[in-house]
DNA sequence: CAGTATCCCAGTCGATACTG
DNA sequence: CAGTATCGACTGGGATACTG
């Protein structure tokens, strides 16, 4: 009875969909250590252009997992934090790792025969 | 030092894709509970098409989370079970769903008023 | 019964250029 | 510094029809 909340087929897609992105869960990695400013994200995930990276912290602010909070100085500033709500991905992911980890070894054992 | 495997951003990006797909996680929500022939599953998940269910389970079963067992009798059956490897994703989903559901109800608060 | 083969559309992501 | 605007490529998934 539960699984049919609005276009989802199950509640789970609803949790995982707030966290696929192509680089949501790097981005997160970054946030869960502490709170970076934008600028301090292109650094450290040179790989997402400015765009991208732009329109995943959006989704994720939306998705009350991240807060985005603006200085109103010259040069601007703006600082990405994790909510608390947000803060609770962080053990699914961590779980995600390990996962991903034993399949890459797995790959790599029937690879080396 | 981690994070930089293949394709992927991220470690977690693997787990995550592996689960990643419109239907994944109501499939294995089935087979968690047990041993599941297609046809069973087309009953119980209606919404998906016979082609892309088969290609969920296909991707499933490549990931070695998912097992096919043919069965080669007139008619066709065909059984999936889970793996002990798939196995692992249970608490994981189990907790996706928990997630979900808490941002369901803040979205529904806030919509209340 | 349990698939495969085709075709198509909508959403993601990337590249590039411009701006308060 | 931290964005927005625009365009184009790729792909996951849906509809439909056929098959061992």
């Amino acid at each position: 009875m539960p699984y049919q909340d609005e276009g989802f087929g199950c509640p789970a897609e609803v949790g995982l969909h707030m966290i696929s992105g192509k680089w949501k869960p790097r981005i997160l990695y970054e946030l869960f250590q502490e709170t970076r400013r934008f600028g301090e994200l292109r650094r450290r995930i040179p790989e997402v252009s400015r765009h991208v990276l732009t329109l995943q912290l959006r989704e994720l602010e939306d998705d009350g997992i991240v807060k985005r909070t603006v200085f109103h100085e010259l040069p601007p500033k703006v600082e990405y934090s994790i909510t608390e709500f947000g803060r609770q991905f962080e053990a699914v992911l961590e779980q995600m790792v390990i996962l991903g980890q034993q399949y890459i070894g797995s790959q790599q054992d029937s690879k080396g025969k």
